[in-house]
DNA sequence: TCTTGACCTTCCAACAGTTGGAAGGTTTAC
DNA sequence: GTAAACCTTCCAACTGTTGGAAGGTCAAGA
């Protein structure tokens, strides 16, 4: 099949299958006659694979090292479960930090009266530290 | 005082200073006869006013216009509180997005024994939807 | 056969925010 | 006079995705 129908059939853009291709992010297609990328059922499955692994977060290097261990049947699960887990702490470094955020910015806007008056404890707290 | 005094002064980076002044978060500094940025305290309280602000997470957009708010005394405080509580919003959606994938990622690697076995549910998971 | 539209190709640029380097000028101190 | 520590501008990299431009290919209908 072409480009068009394998994003189609993954749900991954054209533009950014060519783009995991150059990158290297998968295998580079074969082409026909006329130069167009010729795709199997079992590349669109890698293309699913990258899409799932990209909506848990994981960043293109670490979804490279994961499409590898996961064409690799001799793969150890204990290195996919490590990545797993390390990625889960990553997550919950941000979750963490960005509850901050949102603490803080809750409990000044709750003390800002937000009406027509210029007194504001949000724009004060961020100049005056 | 030089640029180099003033990111110490206010904790951000003197090239970054100059991107910030180039994309017209900050006014534009005046300059010394040899061409050199002269900052003064104020224009370090503004540094650190930023710096706070992405401290909290607003892009640069919002920056410039919370900068912009701040320097203005006539502003209500409505329009500062509006901004803080679109951003607690904005932070809780990706809280939540980043919830979900730890959620998700725990769970598959609670399944996956992680030895030298090459069977693993997350890869399993990752591959078949 | 010719044309139209939908597809495909590559290359180049933009987004946000920051950091790095290169190549060169200025100031300060010894 | 020279060395180092500063400053200047410009250009590029990072991450991941999207957009456009300019051009080639394929299938269907007139």
């Amino acid at each position: 099949m072409n480009i068009g129908q394998a994003a189609k059939n993954s749900g991954v853009n054209a533009k950014l299958i060519r783009h995991y291709e150059s990158i290297g992010i998968i295998p580079k297609a074969s082409r026909s006659d006329s130069g167009y990328r010729i795709y199997s059922e079992a590349d669109v499955h890698i293309l699913s694979f990258v899409k799932r692994a990209r909506g848990l977060g994981f960043s293109m290097k670490e979804i490279k090292k994961l499409v590898g261990l996961w064409r690799n049947r001799s793969r150890a699960s204990s290195e996919v479960k490590a990545m797993a887990l390390a990625h889960v702490h990553t997550l919950e470094i941000k979750i963490s930090e960005l509850e901050e955020m949102a603490k803080t910015l809750r409990y000044l806007a709750r003390n800002c009266h937000g009406d027509t008056r210029p007194d504001c404890p949000i724009l004060e707290n961020l100049a005056d530290q």
